[in-house]
DNA sequence: CGTCTTTATATGTTGAACATATTATACTAC
DNA sequence: GTAGTATAATATGTTCAACATATAAAGACG
């Protein structure tokens, strides 16, 4: 088990971002602070403006910074999934990642039930209602099916699944096989009202029976 | 709810960075392909090099693509989590943050079950349980603790969920009550037992008391 | 045919300069 | 003295023109 096939060299660019990092690590930033001008970094780096710009706008991709003009480089709360955001609406997912993503993210919806029931409010059911059974708002069945599940685990308030699930939603509809949803005997009804009246248990139940097209064997495609 | 707070008018870097994704998208480029040579995208952007220069300095912090000399920026398949990566290995992920990831892992975890149970392999269980009972291999305890549901979650096979879980094993130690874990009655002994020869629901049910520190309510921290 | 040397090429790095938006300052008017 | 406006200062945004360097490809040589 030798250690390094990595040929690459760093590069300054790579140190200044690693740097930066760092930087904000040992002072303890958070959103709102802001870093040193450019002109200092160039100072305290030795290196160019140029490089130094580099590693700025690495972490400007990362969602970790913002530049504004005159006010310098200051940071943001970091989206968690902002690298999956962009490779997503890029559509640069290959179809294996998707797979893997659509398992894990039916699988999280699965696991958050418990959390769902526990934290539900009846706004958020009612909320929940209008994706539930009004087809005609969207031209796709498929989108319906995505917004409403997309608004279910919501109710669970966990803010790292909610990103997650927002920037999923758009690329799983076309990996979605409509023909294997259509035999499924609980509906989005059924689960709004089982999630009001119900116990967790019903709850559960009803979640399983819907999300089984996706849980069973061949998944999609 | 008017629109628009964004006051940032996009740079020339964020065009040439979307413009870059977007020529990727368009000619359905893949691991080992590459780009244009910066001159040529230069001539083709009619922007100056420094700018292309940054643009796909981005990239590079997304883990999208390695330049080579000689040979040009070249696709790499990407990383789902490169920015999770990133800010966890820089600790800038804030507590709530780490709380809800936790959360979403456990929960991850809890419904993998059926996917560890059905895929799992003798070899996998042989493995897992060298991360079971051995805690001498490590300093602390915590460490030992994840480590073994870090390597119990793989066996489920998915990919995306196998990074994510990797990155994340790094940040959860600090934020593990070690007080919380001390109370429960199912150990890591256990969960290899039962899922080596257990029924599915045995193992299910191993796993949630196992994993029932980190459901309850006020959790960690 | 294989090994070494040379050359061409794409990325890596630097410097100096100018453009531009925006904050901060000074100034005017009421 | 306060409000509103003109002015200057400042940090980021952008460009151009070089030179450095690693390395893949071509050529020379045994």
């Amino acid at each position: 088990m030798i250690a390094a096939n990595k040929k690459t060299a760093l590069t300054l660019a790579d140190d200044v971002e690693n740097l930066l990092l760092d930087y904000m690590r040992r002072n303890h930033l958070s959103a709102g602070d802001s870093l040193p001008k450019e002109e200092e970094l160039v100072e305290r780096l030795q290196v160019s403006r140029h490089i130094v710009r580099e590693g700025l706008s690495r972490l400007k991709a990362l969602g970790l910074i913002e530049s504004r003009r005159r006010r310098g480089m200051v940071m943001q709360h970091p989206g968690l999934f902002m690298g999956l955001k962009k490779l997503a609406k890029a559509e640069l997912i290959p179809d294996s990642g998707l797979r893997d993503l659509l398992e894990m993210r039916v699988t999280i919806e699965l696991g958050m039930c418990v959390y769902i029931y526990q934290r539900k409010t009846p706004v958020q059911i009612d909320r929940l209602r209008r994706f539930a059974g009004l087809p005609e708002q969207y031209t796709q069945p498929k989108e319906l099916e995505i917004a409403f599940h997309t608004e279910l685990v919501k109710i669970a308030g966990n803010a790292a699944v909610n990103q997650f699930s927002d920037i999923l939603a758009v690329v799983f509809e076309p990996i979605i096989s409509h023909r294997k949803l259509e035999g499924r005997t609980s509906t989005h009804q059924d689960i709004c009202d089982t999630l009001e009246s119900g116990s967790l248990a019903d709850f559960r139940r009803t979640m399983e029976i819907h999300l089984a097209p996706y849980t069973e064997k061949p998944l999609i495609i």
